[in-house]
DNA sequence: CAAAAAGGCAACAAGATTGTTGCATTTTAT
DNA sequence: ATAAAATGCAACAATCTTGTTGCCTTTTTG
């Protein structure tokens, strides 16, 4: 599954972090990043390659920082991807349901 | 943030693909996902219980063997999760075309 | 009742992850 | 031209994670 280096990424709380303020507040860098997590630079350095890596950030060097933005087509790949399994469950009730009137109460 | 546990559980393939079995086919027991999965029993054990601890799967002892069901409403949770983030994003988007545009040109 | 089926718990070794420190490079500001 | 700012890369130690094996208990079946 394709989706799961996605969820993996998204799987920890500080990752979780940092995606939600790049959602809501805009031109971060490394460093502010590293701040408001309250790790050192590197420290965050290795959290943020793990959500690039899973594409969900994207890097883009400017000058001597490094401008980091969301990627959010990524996120909603994994969205449709619960979507679609939750699809699939919901037709397997009613299958099942509609079996159950079906069938004839001994 | 409490849905990282979830991302975590999803966070593997073999484990994805125990929830796709569970969606889509039912009755279940810790054997025969085991065998699905091509692991041995224990190994696959601790697969589930990683699901069952972050709510996705639930345990059901019958006799001798253990039903194992999906719970869909931690899915749903999730979904919502970056539902509501795709959502802040398209607003800050949103407002900032609307600045761009309200700027006057120079 | 004895054997088979389904499971539980714990210990282990091999790998993966995490956060730190140390040191080098590039860019910008004084 | 320096100094400060922003990064990068690599090595380490401390933790997790994973799948296996070994052994014990409970439930069903013949």
């Amino acid at each position: 599954m394709t989706e799961s280096r996605v969820f993996k990424a998204l799987g920890d709380p500080l990752r979780l972090r940092i995606v939600q303020r790049l959602s809501s507040e805009s031109h971060h860098t490394i460093s502010t990043l590293s701040e408001d997590l309250g790790l050192t630079r590197q420290g965050a350095r290795r959290q943020i390659q793990v959500l690039v890596d899973a594409q969900i950030l994207r890097l883009q060097p400017v000058g001597r920082e490094t401008r980091v933005t969301l990627d959010v087509s990524t996120l909603e790949t994994a969205r449709e991807w619960i979507t679609s399994l939750e699809r699939q469950w919901d037709q397997r009730l009613m299958a099942l349901k509609t079996l159950v009137e079906a069938t004839p109460t001994n």
